[in-house]
DNA sequence: TATTGTTATACTCTATAACTATA
DNA sequence: TATAGTTATAGAGTATAACAATA
């Protein structure tokens, strides 16, 4: 019989923190786009309504500095979850250049049901640790983001 | 005096591991592709060179499967590294279709340097945290990549 | 002249498929 | 017929630049 050879990343690599970020963070974000795309919705849309959740005074630029956007990139975020009647954008009468941007009923009805699809995806993610470990990476990773980008602190 | 309004990412977000996994793996994937451009070359040549190094009986299609890497990629990754004289590929004698991939010592030379430029990457990026914080990041994120791909176990 | 939101363009990755030579 | 390496093609995703309205 044949015992086919297990094939391993090198050592040197694993051993690196930046370098398990990375995979990590691959396989995060394929786990995500899949659990999403199940759900017919995107990470970016949940992120916009979480967004929104805090603070409806916001407008686009702000929206799409928070989670780190291209503005051009949200508007047409914005376009679909408009259509989908989730939010809503009106002309600021002080700065007519400008939108201000609020979650409907529905939008909090859909974020509700998002933010169950991104926990069930964290659960299955971390489920090889204990709660204890979980709690532990989460505050090392949140340190760590704090102090790449200030959008990232407390 | 216009005091700017500190922008944030919501809470609900930063408080999710995957999403600080996500985050965090592209700003240590900027960093990395940055000091590698500055040194005038590449992750994924690193990448090989590593591989290369814990054996030289690698063909092609295995040292593609332990990077996760595509094997129609790996082909311009060994062009460029064979043309710079840092590996050779010699035809299999006992099966002519493979390609047995080694490194020169020009080779070894270069991986020591890209080896040196990774770790300043990573000393960086992790300088917030304590020895100790270091340690325990890293258990748990090999941890973690462990239980999602075998290529990823000690 | 600068800024907001928008639209259009270009470019980089990546993924897939097709091809050759060997088995 | 199947596999290793290679080449070519197509699609998604992203970044950049141009534009109209308003300040």
């Amino acid at each position: 019989m044949v015992v086919k050879q297990l094939i391993r990343t090198p050592k040197e690599l694993l051993q690196s923190p930046s370098f398990l970020l990375k995979r990590l963070g691959t396989i995060a974000k394929d786990r995500t786009v899949e659990a999403f795309d199940s759900a017919g919705a995107t990470a970016y849309s949940y992120a916009v309504l979480a967004v929104l959740e805090e603070g409806t005074r916001e407008t686009q630029a702000t929206i799409a500095d928070s989670l780190c956007y291209d503005r051009s990139y949200l508007v047409g975020l914005l376009d679909e979850l408009e259509q989908r009647g989730l939010i809503e954008r009106r002309r600021d009468p002080a700065d007519r250049r400008r939108h201000v941007v609020s979650m409907t009923a529905a939008g909090r009805k859909e974020l509700a049901k998002l933010r169950a699809v991104h926990e069930s995806v964290d659960e299955e993610l971390f489920a090889v640790l204990t709660a204890s470990e979980l709690k532990t990476l989460q505050a090392l990773l949140a340190k760590l983001a704090a102090a790449q980008d200030p959008r990232y602190s407390d």
